[in-house]
DNA sequence: CTTACGACTGTTACCGCTAACATACTGCTT
DNA sequence: AAGCAGTATGTTAGCGGTAACAGTCGTAAG
């Protein structure tokens, strides 16, 4: 361990030391600093200018046990490099910011065991709430849950069985939507390309959507191509490459996010490939980045920033649904066409 | 406030629950949960059987302050959304995994106030140590770390005077470096593209050094193009375009990240310019999402997981330095030339 | 002048766990 | 048979705060 700074304190301040400094029982200390209770004016200026002074800060620790309240929120979720989630932490720490709670992150990886250890871990500082992404947990995972007796907020998904509140959208209908919209616009010989999904259960229940409505309208996807890791922008060109190559006749290309569709999509006007006219594209997550492609995308967004946003409320008890708990709040994403599906019939 | 789950469960469960169901002390429960001292094979057996089938997580508040030890380290960074920092995150968790050390995670929003109150927070739960972006904050701040006798690391940036120690990169010598290369390319009209910067303080030292190299073969900016908030793929663009028509003779367009950058080139392709020949490009940071781009730009990466991975280290006591703390890394980002810098000195 | 009351401050008993020390056995040694 | 290591377990005293209650005091009311 590196060398401590500051080696000259003794050790770290107490409320005791600020309470000899000041003059006062530790008691009223503890009054003005949490703002509690009545305190005199002359004290509380007098406490509060020798903690300053003093360069005291709190411990929570001792705190927290002693009050039997922990003003965490614990927010466990897949990853950080997906773009997705850092938004939905934003719309998390902007509802939190204004009631004294405080979002600690846990990343899973995709990793059921993960999950459940990162869970185990913050289940341990007995946090006021857990929200955490998607409604497949393990076993494990949702005996702690259940047991912990505090709010818990599944978030993304509601295909599914919550063991509390949930706040998502329901991506087999999205998949769905998609699909009816593609076929709408008269594309039939369709493929999809995603990730390989062990532990994507958002995706997995999108191509499902999506497949259930195509067979509806009596197809089936042509070709389906799926990777994992690297550089999604990269992967989306090769796998695009791939299908194109093998099923040339494909007229649209579905892919399972935003990141991938767009490499496509650069790929697509390289090869000079006629977008939407020759072959369609379309993603999901309405990524903000999609704004800056030579052309728009098709996609749907997946309400990030709310469903954070609404996750939090339930935590803090602000959901307008009240005191209730169990709450499922289903979100609509929004078909965001770009142009890359003909808005024709034809 | 939601409404708690498994309302019959009369409270959450402590040691002294356990220790009554498997017939021994709390303590010897206590040593068993955390292996520690002898116990028993068969006692350690009964007594984990029990933990479990009871759902029990201990309570490491009550832990961390009877053993006046956190497991906990704070990681301050400005953003989540910048690619950038959730790298640095991934080096750091890596590290930390196998140390029985935990990450948290603070956001500042490139904000000073909201890093002092950040880092206060976090300092109340007496973490082991804190690692946080840059060597530029308040007074207050400063203070409170160079108290809290803890390790501090200061990430990204050596260019100035840390508090403890320090990992990162020069920004102003990275700056010079590829402007020395722009100029030995040939290019001699050369803009800069980047976010306005208020608390950017590393993009600010790259676009000083990159300056002062600049002067030095007695060249100067010939425009200058600087943007804040939106999409960053779009503002490249549109930062570019604004640039282009302002000063149609520049021949090259430093920015201050790849984002923008790509942008940018996204632009210059679909312009129909001569990408490398009449006009170069190069970013900042080697994201790997330029690897899906038509042509690579030219970039110089930052050492992100090395340094989130040494700055870690530190923390952990592992650094090859040992012990000594005030230790400072300076770690050397290589130029990738790409497909946008002309490579004969012409 | 006593009482009552509000405004302020202090006292006591934990919160749930662990460090440090104390104790009870067991089996060996001499 | 006493002595002595080990093991395996229990006991005690906090860690640094806070809830809940108990004063203390000056003053308005009776």
């Amino acid at each position: 361990m590196s060398k401590p700074l500051n080696p000259d304190a003794r050790r770290t301040l107490t409320l005791r030391d600020v309470s000899e400094a000041s003059g006062v029982s530790e008691m009223t200390v503890s009054r003005v600093l949490r703002s509690r209770g009545d305190v005199s004016e002359t004290t509380r200026l007098r406490v509060l200018e020798v903690a300053r002074k003093l360069g005291y800060v709190p411990n929570k620790i001792a705190g927290a046990l002693a009050s039997q309240r922990v003003n965490l929120v614990g927010v466990i979720i897949p990853s950080l490099s997906n773009m997705v989630f850092p938004e939905v932490l934003t719309g998390v720490s902007e509802i939190l910011d204004d009631t004294g709670l405080q979002p600690v992150v846990g990343v899973t990886n995709y990793s059921p065991e993960r999950e459940e250890r990162v869970l185990y871990e913050m289940l341990s500082w007995r946090p006021s709430g857990v929200i955490l992404a998607g409604l497949e947990h393990t076993d494990a995972a949702r005996a702690m849950l259940a047991q912990a007796g505090i709010p818990v907020v599944e978030i993304m998904d509601i295909d599914g069985e919550p063991i509390d509140s949930a706040v998502g959208i329901s991506h087999r209908r999205a998949g769905r939507q998609m699909a009816e919209a593609i076929i709408a616009a008269g594309y039939r010989k369709i493929a999809f390309l995603g990730t390989m999904m062990p532990y994507d259960h958002r995706a997995r229940k999108r191509l499902q959507g999506f497949e259930e409505a195509l067979s509806k309208a009596d197809l089936v996807l042509v070709d389906r191509e799926f990777y994992s890791g690297g550089s999604a922008l990269l992967k989306g060109r090769e796998m695009t490459e791939a299908v194109l190559t093998r099923s040339p006749n494909v007229d649209f290309l579905y892919y399972s996010n935003d990141m991938i569709g767009a490499g496509g999509l650069l790929y697509c006007l390289h090869a000079g490939l006629d977008v939407p006219g020759r072959i369609g594209l379309a993603g999901f997550n309405g990524v903000e980045l999609l704004d800056g492609l030579p052309r728009k995308l098709a996609t749907m967004d997946a309400c990030r920033l709310e469903i954070g946003r609404r996750a939090a409320e339930i935590i803090a008890g602000k959901s307008p649904g009240g005191r209730a708990g169990g709450e499922v709040i289903e979100l609509f994403p929004t078909l965001q066409p770009g142009d890359t599906i003909r808005n024709d019939g034809a």
